[in-house]
DNA sequence: GGAAAATCTTAATCTATTTCAAGAAATGAT
DNA sequence: ATCATTTCTTGAAATAGATTAAGATTTTCC
């Protein structure tokens, strides 16, 4: 069976797997294929499984009480992703999981997991790295947000991910640095 | 040894462990006692440790580029707290801890965990799970300051925190927020 | 290729919140 | 008890960003 080379190159830069583990791992994925603009996961629905984006984009949302969607993060290339309050606590999630382009991933259910971790405990280790990962990343967007300008935030946005401005829609970038369209437009356009 | 009974009630809502594992536990944690205003952590300190609070109150708190004090956490009693990036990084934190009021903490440095999580792997599930609430807290305060005026958010703090309003210095609630003291005053006595 | 839909831009006006200033009330130190 | 410090309140003015409206541009669908 063949493995995802870029899962590998992923993987050991946290913990260390035999060729066998990797091979044994990567046995509970499965590929996972959406085409633009289709759902992972619809509000409702109970989230079940870890995805890992191995090529494409998508984005996870809801939609707040104005009936706008608030874009509350992105998942590229190399990114693991999830809806963690639905999978960890088994409820309907208010979050959308959708793809921007058509995208690939590997998707982990969460009975695999639990097998994959009795099997090879190291698992739990590169999950707990991830997680961590996850959490910091949340807490230095949240300090950011608290404390920077719509149009700093941008700044520093444009210049951390210049990767996504050419592949997302700027209204999507607007919500989720917490802006309207029309206002992130005045700054790109320096009107602001 | 006697354990502490807070604590160990906290433990049984999510693992279980033997009266002997639980005895082994906390004897890898020491008391720290704080006063009203003394640090846990300072910015440019490494953290080294996780924090359980038995009784009391503390804030993390960064200093923004105005030179005000923006609160991002706090800890009250049953808490687990500490500062991720600076713990996993091993990097100086841009946080501060302090004590809101005299608190007393069981402290487990990083040191101890790692000997305590071959002792007693169900160890890891504990903090797991507990870097899983958190994660999915902060989430959730995210979409909060998303999706919500600051009027909004004053009425939901309220209503589902009403233990902080007697203990907690009002610009401290108002930074945690993301407001200024006198906005928070304003929407206080309904001029707003 | 053309029409429909989606995305983006611009300007005027409005709203939410900050800033500044001043003073009142509460707390802490002596 | 008194004074100093900190916390809180209030109002006016300013600022950041939202809303609304309209139209331009780009993309998608047939």
């Amino acid at each position: 069976m063949k493995v995802n080379n870029n899962l590998s190159s992923y993987i050991k830069r946290y913990i260390e797997l035999t060729e066998e583990e990797n091979e044994l791992f990567q046995s509970f994925l499965k590929n996972t294929v959406l085409k633009k603009g289709d759902f992972l996961l619809k509000a409702g629905q109970t989230c079940t499984a870890k995805y890992f984006v191995v090529k494409g984009c998508v984005r996870l949302y809801y939609i707040d009480g104005k009936g706008n969607e608030q874009i509350i993060h992105f998942g590229l290339d190399n990114w693991w992703i999830t809806e963690y309050d639905s999978l960890i606590n088994k409820n309907p999630s208010n979050i959308y999981i959708q793809a921007i382009e058509d995208t690939l991933l590997l998707t982990l259910n969460q009975t695999s997991f639990e097998k994959l971790t009795l099997e090879i405990p190291k698992i739990n280790t590169l999950f707990r790295i991830i997680m961590e990962k996850t959490f910091i990343a949340s807490q230095r967007r949240l300090e950011y947000m608290l404390s920077y300008s719509g149009k700093e935030l941008y700044q520093k946005f444009v210049s951390q991910n210049p990767e996504f401005l050419q592949r997302v829609p700027q209204y999507v970038i607007a919500s989720y640095l917490g802006m309207t369209p029309e206002f992130y437009s005045k700054i790109r356009s320096n009107t602001i």
